[in-house]
DNA sequence: AAACTCAGTGAACGTGCGTACACTCAAATA
DNA sequence: TATTTGAGTGTACGCACGTTCACTGAGTTT
């Protein structure tokens, strides 16, 4: 076969890949202070230790990586709701355990979260756009899981969708605020926390009363 | 006396400001398509009809120019609330007037809250800042406001300013999405009413249930 | 061992940028 | 009417950019 074993591992494809994650990584680094849109392939390329031609060998142009750092950004938010819901305790006490598990992760994932809520309305069109539509098959995503809930089963389909809506503009606002928020602070953190339950409550609450 | 009657009107300080006017305005257009961020002072100068180092004698720097903008489009903002508030009709209905008011002046002002909305996070760090600013005076000078309303005028000063804090952040996501509204679609604006109708109502129905 | 593949190199190009500087010439002042 | 002021002009500069092209040399295939 094709593979000798005096290879450590392969080598080849490896490196490869490690040059395309340090690219991604340099990326989004840069775009923290200055977002994406102004930030050149050229810085890119210097930040991640290779020469401006390389950077093709990996993207077509800057438009491509940013859609890639798009779709990076995405699968943290994902992974974040999957782990949520594999949680037993969000069953008992969706608010609090919710608003637990957006400041914490956001917190840890400051970079990627940052970057939707710069680029959701300053970036690039092309990169604009893809955040959108990630963005509404999150809620609807985000509905069908709120629709096997206890008390939401008999809802509305429309009305569920509404309130997965709020949900997620809200988890985007509270998102902004802790990107916002200076490290080392945790008395901050526990104020937005508050907010973020008192919001989810508020929604909750509002919605009960309002359909009766 | 300096003036003398021959003169139609005071032309010199007046074609200043007509220039000045055009680069505010040629600014605010560009700014739409590709962000404030991203466009040059050649650019800004070439459509407002001036060589680039004309562009000096109004502004200091592109930084400059991009807070007198924010200025600007505050002042639009304000305006829309000031209206607002001699309105009859708030008083006895301030949900649906409220949307009412808030999609019409968006709608005819797209390009000053787009202004916002874009460069909240996506700009300079300087324009940001000034942002930032303007929306947490607004949330205070709304707070007064709201506290001076019949059923609101015995509760917690820190209540008032969260329900004005979610009011402001549910108007900043409705213009967000009235902005992003293509032209010509009625339905759709009837439809971001309704949504802004319902969520004012959510909060205020909410956070009556809850101080209970 | 020889041939091949391809990630990364380095020099060179045309372009648009911000800014400096010396200027013009009409309106404002004296 | 003579002088001053200052908004707008035109040239020229150095710089960073995106992209091209022929190249090198280590890893892979035959």
């Amino acid at each position: 076969m094709a593979m000798s074993d005096s290879v450590p591992a392969e080598t080849r494809q490896a490196q490869k890949e490690r040059t395309r994650q340090a690219i991604l990584a340099s990326a989004l680094e840069l775009s923290q202070t200055q977002g994406f849109a102004q930030i050149s392939l050229r810085q890119v390329s210097r930040h991640a230790g290779i020469v401006p031609t390389a950077f093709y060998r990996h993207f077509e142009s800057m438009d491509e990586l940013g859609l890639a750092l798009v779709e990076q950004c995405f699968r943290t938010l994902r992974s974040m709701i999957r782990d949520a819901q594999r949680d037993s305790k969000v069953f008992d006490n969706i608010i609090d355990s919710s608003a637990e598990i957006l400041v914490g992760v956001v917190k840890q994932n400051k970079a990627d979260f940052g970057f939707i809520a710069r680029e959701r309305f300053g970036g690039q069109s092309v990169v604009q756009q893809a955040i959108r539509r990630e963005l509404e098959a999150f809620v609807s995503e985000l509905a069908v899981l709120l629709g096997r809930l206890p008390n939401i089963e008999n809802w509305d389909t429309e009305d569920v969708q509404m309130v997965s809506r709020l949900f997620v503009r809200n988890m985007v606002s509270n998102a902004e605020e802790v990107v916002e928020m200076p490290d080392g602070r945790p008395d901050l953190e526990e104020k937005i926390k508050e907010g973020a339950r008192r919001q989810m409550r508020l929604i909750v609450i509002g919605f009960k009363e309002w359909r009766s």
